[in-house]
RNA sequence: GGAGGGGUGGCUGAGUGGUCGAAAGCACUGGUCUUGAAAACCAGCGAGGGUAAAACCUUCCAGGGUUCGAAUCCCUGCCCCUCCGCCA
């Protein structure tokens, strides 16, 4: 949610920054709407304080015996008046909050205008992209002696599922343990285990909710439930109505989950392979920090994720997110994409972003810079350190040999067993 | 699944329907004292809105209700704890 202090004060300039998220503000719409507010709000408020005062009189006279009736008979028809002012204010003030609770989070100036990811801007590359002498086959083709399996996970599951076999599910598990290792041994980040179900606040809390309701799949119970979309709900919903020491700034975690999404809205996008999938891996990195920290510390989590690219020696390139394509809550965001031999090009594998107090504000996430100050909103960031999934695909494509062999890459070997190759059925 | 007991400020924990936004303790901050520190003593100290500052409004898990007045009474929901049963 955007600082609705801000937002009163200059509409007309926050408008001009949504429109680079092609998002347009209804400006004379908000400021009708903040004006009857203002109005029943003081005649609200001046009911009750009326009541109050009237009320405490009534104790004090009952507390020294005295005959209650007259001041009662003052009350009179107090009780009405403030109940339909009280009525009115709470159905503006409803309609103001599901108003602003719509409004996506502003961008950075740094974002460029576009309407959609062919308006996204390369920043940098790294790595040689494989020369390989022969045709390179995908990740299905690599895998379509079995070790990938389409067909009986369509069986037991559906479309858009994987069962993987063997050396393949062992290297993914490697490739998960592996980017463990990595950000908490060397980056700093501290591991965390979380439920993969959450309620509905700690959607809202993130941002899912109540726009993306469609994006998430919801668990049949008694209680409004979901499924994880990304572990960045339930890990950044763990600070949610907490008031943080300055001195545990910044929080660091790095969170394994598996991710649900229910790709509603994308159904002939990517169906061949495990690209898209609504289920995968995700290894989660997320930061909360002091607001004057948080740019810094969304150049220093996508160095984080882009550490494992490098280990991996996988080539990538980083994006920046035009304004049309970054998401609803994000003020920036640098995507990683991996190269890709088996489908010719690079695609996204990590999502790095700085929110600033769009989420803490939702969630009411604060620290207190000291004993007597007044808590403050945290900045949120938060990156995939990478999509397990994603990863495998580019070890199988980017690692084969032309013959059917797929080499494990140097820093994977201890987890495999020290092996050099996949033994693939 | 059955039976009970609870949700109060950063934390612990009192609170008879009426000057209760809330005792007390801890923590924290300022001061006195001290060469310095500790201790002791004095003072301050929840959150959101509002104001130049006040006044004022809201807030004792959430949502309804009773009442002139609710932390306190009633209903619903959520969560936690204890015991029994079941269970990885």
């Amino acid at each position: 949610m955007l600082d609705v202090k801000k937002l009163r004060a200059d509409p007309n300039e926050i408008a001009q920054l949504l429109l680079v998220k092609g998002f347009t503000l209804d400006v004379p719409l908000y400021q009708g709407m903040e004006e009857q507010r203002r109005v029943l709000q003081q005649e609200t408020e001046q009911l009750q304080a009326e009541r109050n005062a009237k009320s405490k009189l009534i104790g004090q006279a009952k507390a020294q015996g005295q005959d209650i009736t007259p001041l009662l008979a003052q009350v009179g028809d107090l009780g009405e008046r403030l109940e339909s002012a009280k009525q009115k204010f709470t159905q503006v003030q409803a309609d103001l909050q599901s108003f602003l609770q719509a409004i996506p989070n502003t961008p950075h100036d740094s974002v460029p205008a576009g309407k959609d990811e062919d308006d996204n801007v390369e920043m940098s590359r790294w790595g040689n992209l494989p020369a390989f002498n022969f045709s390179p086959k995908d990740h299905v083709d690599l895998t379509d002696q079995g070790a990938m399996d389409f067909d009986v996970a369509a069986k037991i599951s559906g479309a858009r599922f994987v069962v993987m076999h063997g050396q393949l599910a062992r290297l993914h598990r490697a490739l998960t343990q592996f980017m463990l290792d990595t950000h908490t041994q060397q980056h700093g980040y501290q591991e965390v285990y979380v439920p993969y179900i959450v309620n509905a606040e700690s959607l809202y809390g993130t941002g899912q909710l109540p726009k993306f309701a469609h994006d998430q799949f919801r668990v049949e119970s008694e209680n409004e439930a979901y499924l994880i979309s990304t572990a960045e709900v339930p890990v950044t919903n763990l600070y949610r109505n907490e008031i943080i020491n300055i001195a545990d700034l910044p929080i660091k975690h790095v969170c394994h989950t598996p991710c649900f999404r229910s790709e509603a809205g994308s159904y002939g996008r990517d169906t061949r392979g495990i690209i898209r999938q609504h289920q995968f891996e995700k290894v989660e990195l997320v930061q909360l920090v002091h607001p004057s920290e948080s740019w810094r510390a969304l150049d220093e989590l996508t160095n984080h994720a882009q550490a494992i690219l490098k280990a991996l020696e996988l080539p990538y390139r980083t994006v920046n997110l035009c304004g049309g394509d970054l998401g609803f809550a994000a003020a920036k965001t640098t995507d990683l994409e991996v190269w890709l031999p088996g489908q010719d090009r690079y695609r996204e594998i990590s999502s790095c972003s700085n929110y600033v107090d769009f989420q803490a504000r939702r969630m009411q996430a604060r620290y207190r810079s000291g004993p007597s100050a007044k808590p403050e909103l945290v900045h949120t960031i938060n990156g995939s350190g990478l999509a397990v999934g994603r990863t495998l695909v580019a070890v199988l494509e980017n690692y084969q040999d032309g013959e059917g062999k797929i080499a494990v890459p140097d820093v994977l070997r201890g987890y495999m067993g020290n092996a050099t190759h996949l033994e693939l059925p």
